[in-house]
DNA sequence: TAAAATTGGTTTAGTATTGGTACAAATAAG
DNA sequence: CTTATTTGTACCAATACTAAACCAATTTTA
């Protein structure tokens, strides 16, 4: 693949920079040479080392700081994304609809007092003004935090800490934005209450179908929005 | 890119020390040389020393306090151990119960003829030769996982995945040599294929209470195993 | 406890290095 | 030929590095 009589061009030499930089050759946040040297390295003028650098900075592979250097800003972990801030709500909606029935379940077992006055307390958070959507939906996400927690099971506990980050994101708070109204917020406090009802009642089954209940009610209004 | 001969920037020495406490060379919670001395043996002033430091204190890799020292505060382990390899085998098969049911459910909703198809392949090695509890070990893992892509749910797929890598690990194996014998895997094809065929007749109730069989023969052994 | 030594924090000014730019000549590609 | 790229050079501006001195927090020593 060598042909190393030839001159290599800009492209050339963008191209083995970038694969040294994906081979973790030169890692994020490490500073490549000086143009002076790097030209003298590959034996081409600085010129030519510049058009170089500068596509290889279109790409986002480096950050050029006059008077400082080049470094390497691609970091290769972070390509890899989580797979929960790809997922659209309705997988979210799918997946909280596996776990949470059976957390529901688990919290009777091994929630203790504190958790269901946590839960009390958000409850009475959330139903306090049913206007402010805002505030209702930092309540909500902790009030299904907390429940979990109170399951004691860690596993179960950063799942859905997973899940709830994702509700942060631009895509989910876009689709809470066109579902969320006074109606609604009544409407899931009613079951809010129902589940944390159940809980206290120790019925199991009854916390888990309550909760069934509450996650239908979230995909369909989900639905209904898109569908529109 | 190593440029030996050079003189070492700001970056350059930052970037040795990262990777000497990322590699464990200087251990958490173990104290740095002081700045004079970093800057002598490095051959370069003490100002690019300092700004060195900085950029890994603001990376969270060290701690450093006035009057007392460069402290490391990176904990190499901590940062590779996701919560699932901490969970231990009881918190898994809890966790397994929450969501594997209703895999089952949404598996007749999504599931294609291919997936089905895998799943009975899955079986047939299983089935082959109840003595060889690896082989089985592997199949019944491999089981689990189609199931989880025959939903569709990325989301989902990605948290048994989790789930299931766990199994690899040493305390996992331990309990699983503990509980594995010719009868529990016996048990085991006959719940599977219960599955399987509740899934094939599209029946989701069935499948996800078959599920729950399963998974509580597998905590049973479970608990047996670690009480005798 | 008090003094001394050590350590990080800061400032200052001077020097060296680095990327940014411009332009004419040489080379390569079509 | 024409056109685009590369080259070589010189200079500018931004940044980094050096060196020395002094301050403040902490640790060590007596």
């Amino acid at each position: 693949m060598e042909t190393n009589k030839k001159k290599l061009g800009a492209l050339d030499i963008s191209t083995r920079i970038r694969k040294e930089i994906f081979d973790g050759g030169i890692a994020f946040k490490e500073k490549l040479p000086a143009e002076r040297v790097l030209a003298d390295f590959y034996n081409v003028s600085r010129g030519t080392i510049r058009s170089a650098l500068k596509h290889l900075e279109k790409d986002h592979y480096l950050t050029i700081k006059p008077g400082s250097g080049a470094v390497v800003s691609y970091e290769r972990l972070k390509a890899i994304v989580s797979p929960v801030e790809n997922a659209n709500p309705l997988e979210l909606i799918d997946a909280r609809f596996a776990i949470e029935p059976h957390i529901c379940r688990l919290a009777i077992l091994h929630g203790k007092r504190e958790h269901f006055k946590k839960l009390d307390d958000y409850m009475t958070l959330m139903e306090k003004n049913p206007d402010h959507t805002k505030e209702f939906a930092i309540a909500d996400t902790n009030f299904h935090k907390t429940l979990a927690e109170s399951t004691g099971n860690n596993l179960l506990i950063w799942i859905i800490s997973q899940i709830t980050a994702a509700r942060d994101l631009p895509e989910w708070t876009k689709a809470r934005n066109l579902t969320l109204n006074k109606d609604i917020v009544t409407l899931y406090n009613l079951q809010h209450r129902n589940i944390l009802n159940a809980l206290i009642a120790r019925e199991p089954e009854l916390a888990a179908s309550a909760m069934k209940e509450h996650l239908e009610t979230a995909r369909l209004s989900l639905t209904r929005a898109s569908g529109t």
